[in-house]
DNA sequence: AAGTGTTTGTGAAATGTTTCACAAGAAATT
DNA sequence: AATTTCTTGTGAAACATTTCACAAACACTT
């Protein structure tokens, strides 16, 4: 199925994607340069088809009787996700969760770079040292538009999540990661991903008890 | 569509039950008795005949013309769901990410409960308060067939992840919400949650690029 | 250079999920 | 009591994703 050119990708082939190439980086530690489609799905728990799929989708880059190249599979990969160079991310809200995820430090590996955060209480006693500057929530705006910030992580309370957000956007950030358990309006062209930990508890609360 | 005697119920459609659980939670606070599937789907951010449709696999409970009794319907999902009682939960790897969850008092209000935490080091000193007791990981295995728990948040480092799982597996537990970014190998019969907060930031990159 | 074995890439089929369209049931109104 | 209005519940259709089955392409061996 096509629309102007380009396929439609399914969003799961997206997410299988990131787990394709966290697979790939842990071969390449290994000093392993090609991998099969069958081995690939395995350490990615999935079938090889699906996989084989997944890429027939962005073009056609593995050796028949061989496999893919692992570094060669790794950037375009990268590539087609958009994180092949630092992406800049802010963090709004430094409580608990937001001066754990600041203090993470995960992300720079993985092709993302926290590198402000805002609260309304910058100044605040907090109990760890952090690398990134803790600002007041006004100079979000300024500083989103300046640094041309497209994402961020919104860990606040649920209570003013939704101004936040709209803040955001406002200031020109086209994708958010939120963590408070609530419904965010946003327009269509703004995507929001949410985390919410009592949701994924719950789901598995059904499937273990059925 | 069924088998042995009750029908096959969509993944997603139970990850949308736990939004519209969520929905009705602040009706109520709201003093609101009844709600329309127009309404409650607007709500929770998905189209009414899919809600509709969500609830219709588990029985009919609205009254056409005028829609859902708004705790009764609450009852019935939690019921569905697992959480109608308090579920009780242990948290494995008290690090900055397990710190913040334990610190985070609204698990109650969803029905589950972090009645104990594991670690190699129960004793280094943290730097929150923590209501709940935080035990050698040795005690682990005891403590979760003693009291029954089937769920546990996973917050180690990649590195020792698997054999933790393992572990956890072999004490009881049959349902694991991870935070390592590692793919983990269980039984078929036990389920694993993944939370990956760089793929959904990756996932973000994506979709706001094209 | 030919033959053998392996692995990819891909239409087609199967399966799964969402949306549509509308009959049926209940409340509200006259 | 009859009529109108509203809203649910649900087969059927549309759409999306996964799996299957196998031809085509390449590597490796002899
Ligand atoms: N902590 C967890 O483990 C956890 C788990 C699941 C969900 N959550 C959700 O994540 C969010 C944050 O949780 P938390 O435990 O870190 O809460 P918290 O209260 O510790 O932190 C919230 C922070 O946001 C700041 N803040 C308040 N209003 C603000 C505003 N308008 N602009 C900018 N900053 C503002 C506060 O000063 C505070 O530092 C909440 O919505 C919570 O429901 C947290
Ligand atoms: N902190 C974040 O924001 C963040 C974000 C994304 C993913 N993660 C992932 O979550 C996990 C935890 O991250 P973190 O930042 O809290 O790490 P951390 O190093 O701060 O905490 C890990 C904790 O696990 C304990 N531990 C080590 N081995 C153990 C074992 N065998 N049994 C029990 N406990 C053990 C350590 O003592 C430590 O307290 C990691 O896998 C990390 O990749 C964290």
């Amino acid at each position: 199925m096509k629309r102007n050119g380009r396929p439609i990708i399914p969003k799961k082939t997206i997410y299988r994607l990131s787990i394709y190439l966290r697979c790939l980086a842990r071969l390449r530690e290994n000093g392993i340069g090609t991998v099969s489609s069958e081995a690939l799905a395995k350490a990615a728990g999935v079938k090889s088809t699906q996989l084989r799929k997944d890429l027939a989708y962005f073009g056609t880059f593995g050796t028949r009787g061989l496999g893919y190249d692992v570094s060669e599979l790794s950037q375009k990969i990268s590539g087609e996700l958009g994180t092949a160079q630092l992406q800049p991310v802010v963090l709004v809200g430094v409580g608990h969760l937001g001066l754990a995820l600041l203090s993470y430090r995960g992300f720079e590996k993985e092709g993302f770079e926290i590198i402000a955060a805002f609260d309304t209480e910058p100044n605040r006693k907090r109990e760890k040292k952090i690398a990134q500057p803790i600002l007041g929530i006004r100079e979000m705006p300024a500083f989103v538009a300046e640094h041309a910030v497209k994402m961020a992580i919104l860990s606040v309370p649920v209570a003013v999540a939704q101004e936040t957000v709209n803040a955001l956007i406002k200031s020109g950030v086209m994708g958010i990661l939120n963590f408070a358990p609530i419904v965010l309006a946003v327009p269509e062209d703004v995507m929001v991903n949410n985390v919410n930990l009592a949701i994924e508890l719950e789901n598995l609360s059904y499937f273990i008890q059925g």
